[in-house]
DNA sequence: CCACATAATGAGGTAACCTCTGCATAGTTG
DNA sequence: CAACTATGCAGAGGTTACCTCATTATGTGG
C-alpha cells in the first residue's frame, strides 16, 4: 500500500490473508470447544458428516461405470463407505481410514462389512457416537459462541453462498483429488 | 438461532464445512501456483507480509509497557521483527522463526540485529526476495485464476468484510495467543 | 545490582494431510 | 470358469504447519 492505487494488490488487498486468519480462528475455536470431549476438529468433522450423510443417503457417486454406481449408491442408512466419507470430507481415502481408526478406537464408530461388496467397509456411528455428537452440539449451542454468531443471519447466508462458490471444484465435475505436487 | 425450527442444524447447515472446503481449495491452489517457485503457501504468506508491513511500518504494538511500545514501533522500513511477523501471521513466535529460517536458507530474507535491542532480530527482504515476490505476483495475475476470480468484485468485497469480522480476535484486544489445549 | 520480563531459538511433539505399495475382492471377457 | 484388470482398504513412511517447554541473551525497574 505504497499510496493510492499504483500498487497492484490494491484490488485484492488481502483476501487470502483474511481467509487464512478467519480460518485459523475457526480451527482454534473448534479445537478449544472440542477439547473437553477429547476430540480434534478433524474427528468432529468426520463424526458429523457421518451422522449427516449416513441419514441423508446422498448419492455421492458419479464415478463412471455402471457397476461402481450401483455399488456406491447402496448406502442403507446411517452408514457410509470409507471412500464416500473421504469424498465428503474432501480428503484422500487413506486419510479417511485414519480418522475412522481414531473414532473407532474411541468406540464412536464401528466398521461393518458391506454386504454388497466384500472389499468395502461401511462406517457407522455407534450409540456412543451419536450421543457424543448430540452432547457436543448442545454444548456449542449453549455457549452460543458459534464463531459465526458474530455475523447476522443474513450475513451468514451470504457467506455460505460465497464459500459455496469458492469451494466447488473448478475441475471436470469430479473431484481433482488431493494435491499432486 | 434456537428460534423455532425443529432441526437445530437447519439454520447453520454447514458453514464450517463450507469454510473448510473453500479453504482447502485455496490452499491447494496456492500450493499449485507456488510450486514452480519452490515455495509453500506458508512461505509466500510470510514473504508477502514482510514486503507489505515492512513498508507500511505498522505499529503492531500495544503490548502495554512504554518500553515495549517504544521498541516495537521502531521498525525502520522494509523490516520486521520476528515477533511482529509472528503477530501479523497469527502464529507463535517460534513458528515464525521457522519460516524465516526457510526463507533465509533460500536467500530471500536476511536477519539483521536490531540496533535498538540486541535481543531482537530484524528480518528484511533481500533483493532476491523482492524479485521473487514480484515474479510470483506477476505470474498469478497472468494466470488470472486468482481463485477468488470466481466471485464478482462486489462479492469479493463482501467476503472480505465478513472474513474481517470473523477474523478479528474476540478477546481483550490483544491476541489470545495460540491454542492452549 | 538484582529480580523479572522479553526476544529469539533448540528440542521435541502433534494433527492432518499425503504417496506408494500390497492385498483381497469384484466385475469383465474370451 | 480362468485370466485380467479395476477397486477398496490399510501398512509404511514422509511432509507441512503448527505447537509447547526450556534455555540463553538481553533489557528494565526498583
Amino acid at each position: 500500500m505504497t499510496s493510492h492505487d499504483a500498487d497492484p494488490d490494491a484490488d485484492e488487498p488481502d483476501l487470502g490473508e483474511l481467509f487464512h486468519a478467519a480460518f485459523r480462528g475457526l480451527r482454534r475455536r473448534w479445537a478449544h470447544e472440542l477439547a473437553p470431549f477429547e476430540m480434534t476438529p478433524h474427528q468432529w468433522r468426520a463424526l458429523n458428516t457421518l451422522a449427516r450423510h449416513g441419514d441423508a443417503c446422498a448419492p455421492a457417486a458419479g464415478a463412471g461405470t455402471t457397476a461402481a454406481l450401483r455399488a456406491a449408491v447402496a448406502s442403507p442408512e446411517g452408514v457410509l463407505r470409507l471412500k464416500a466419507l473421504a469424498e465428503q470430507l474432501r480428503i484422500a481415502p487413506r486419510s479417511a481410514t485414519e480418522v475412522v481408526d481414531q473414532l473407532e478406537a474411541k468406540g464412536l464408530v464401528e466398521r461393518l462389512p458391506d454386504p454388497h461388496d466384500r472389499r468395502a467397509v461401511l462406517v457407522q456411528l455407534t450409540a456412543a457416537g451419536q450421543d457424543l455428537r448430540s452432547d457436543v452440539q448442545r454444548a456449542r449451542r449453549e455457549q452460543a459462541n458459534e464463531y459465526f454468531a458474530r455475523l447476522e443471519s443474513g450475513e451468514r447466508a451470504e457467506l455460505a453462498r460465497l464459500l459455496g462458490v469458492l469451494g466447488e471444484d473448478g475441475s471436470d465435475g469430479h473431484w481433482p483429488g488431493p494435491r499432486r505436487v
